[in-house]
DNA sequence: CCGCAACCGAACCGAGCAGTTTAGCCTTTT
DNA sequence: AAAAGGCTAAACTGCTCGGTTCGGTTGCGG
C-alpha cells in the first residue's frame, strides 16, 4: 500500500519501454550521491547502463527525473513507517525497541543521503524537504502519539502535551549520534554506542513521563 | 581574543588594498545565500561592489575564498560562545536561559544558513563541516558539561554521563522548532512557541537529573 | 520477411561560469 | 610632474553540462 502523503509532481508522462526503472535506479544513486547540481546527466545515463536519448525519452529534463526519484523515495519511507507500534509490552522495552529503531535507521546512509538532499536542494526543490518532513519525522510522530496515548490509557505514561513528547522522545533518540553523522565527523557507529544512548534517552524519557 | 578551534585553511596570501574586507563581506552573503556551486564569481563581484579582477588579486580561487568565508564564520560562533555559564541563580532558571540561549541561537537566519552550508558542501569541503561542529555543538557541549559540574558539586544536579546529559539538554532545547526550520516547513517562531519548547526541555531534564 | 518502436552512441549546440588579460583611471608618494 | 600601485570595466578563453539530433542497430509482432 502506498502512502499517499507524497504530492510532489506529476508523473513523468511516459513510462512504455524496458529501461524505465533501470533510469529511475542510476538516478537515485547518483543523485543521492552528487546531489542534484553534482550529478551530470551523462553519469546517470552511464550509471544506468543507458544512452543519454533514452533517459530524455522519459522524462523532459533533468529536475523532473529528480522529482520522480525524491517522490519515490518519500513514499518508500512513509510505507516503511506504517506497521504501528504496539505498546503491550512493558513500556520501557517498548521505548527501547522504538528507540533502537528510530536511531538506526537514522544513521543508515539511505536516510543521511536523502536528509543531505534535502537540505541541499531546499532553494531549488522546496516540496521535497516537505515531503521529506511529512513522510518522516511528521508521520513517526503521529504513530508515537497514538502509542503513547494508549499507553497513558493504561496508566503506564502521564502526558500533557503528546505532540511535543513525541518529539522530545525521538529527539532524545538521536542525541549525539545523529548529529555527528549529519556532519561526518563520525561515520561507523557500535552497537554499543547506540544501545547507551538509547537506554539514556529512555531513562531521561520515563523519568518525566513514567509512573 | 579568536579562538583556536578553527584550522581550515593557509591565510590567503594577500590582504594589502582597502577592499579586502569589501569582498569578504560579499562573498559571504553570496555563498550564504547560494551555497559554493550556485554562486557566481560575477556575483559575488557585483554584491561586494568591486572588480572580478580585484577580487582575484586577493584570492587565488573561489575555493580558498569560500574556506576564508566559513573559517571566519565558524572563528565568530566560537569567540560568540565563549562566554560561560554561571550557575549561581537556581538551576532550573539557569537551564531555561541557557535553552532559551541555544534555540534561539539555533534558529536565526545566519545559523540556519552556515547549517545548511556545512551540509551541502561536505562532499567538497568536508573541514568545513568538522570545524563548524567543533566551534559549535562541541564547544557548546563542553560549556554545558562545565556548568553541569558546578551544580553536580553544589547537589542541584546528579549526574553519571555529563556528555550525554550535556548533549540530551542542547537536543531537547531543540526539539521540534529546529528541524521544522531546517526543513524549511516554518520559518517564524513565536516567542510562546520557543518559550515553550524550552520550559518542557527543562522540565524533562530536570525530573531525570534534577535532586 | 517487413515494419515499427525502443534503443544506442556520438556528435553537436548553446549557455553559464571560473579565471585571465588588457587598457586605462584615480590617488598617493617621491 | 612623474611613477607606482590599487582599482575598474569588459572582452576573452576554455571547459562543463543540459538538452537535441541523427544515422544506425536490435528485436519483436504479423
Amino acid at each position: 500500500m502506498s502512502a499517499t502523503t507524497c504530492q510532489i509532481s506529476l508523473p513523468p508522462i511516459k513510462r512504455t519501454g524496458r529501461k524505465f526503472d533501470q533510469v529511475l535506479e542510476g538516478a537515485r544513486k547518483v543523485f543521492m550521491a552528487d546531489g542534484f547540481e553534482g550529478a551530470s546527466v551523462d553519469d546517470i545515463a552511464r550509471q544506468a547502463g543507458v544512452s543519454k536519448a533514452t533517459l530524455y525519452a522519459y522524462f523532459p529534463d533533468k529536475a523532473r527525473l529528480f522529482s520522480e526519484v525524491a517522490r519515490r523515495d518519500c513514499d518508500r519511507i512513509a510505507d516503511a513507517a506504517l506497521q504501528s507500534i504496539d505498546m503491550s509490552a512493558p513500556v520501557a522495552d517498548v521505548l527501547s525497541a522504538v528507540a533502537t529503531q528510530i536511531l538506526t535507521f537514522l544513521l543508515t546512509e539511505p536516510a543521511q543521503s536523502m536528509f543531505r538532499i534535502c537540505i541541499s536542494e531546499r532553494g531549488r526543490f522546496p516540496e521535497i524537504a516537505h515531503a521529506y518532513y511529512e513522510a518522516g519525522p511528521e508521520m513517526g510522530r503521529k504513530q508515537l502519539e497514538e502509542g503513547f496515548r494508549d499507553a497513558v490509557a493504561r496508566g503506564e505514561l502521564r502526558i500533557e502535551d503528546y505532540t511535543l513528547a513525541a518529539e522530545q522522545f525521538s529527539d532524545l533518540a538521536k542525541s549525539r549520534l545523529w548529529l555527528r553523522a549529519v556532519f561526518g565527523v563520525q561515520t561507523k557507529f557500535s552497537h554499543q554506542e547506540i544501545a547507551h544512548v538509547v537506554d539514556e534517552a529512555v531513562k531521561t524519557f520515563l523519568a518525566r513521563y513514567g509512573t
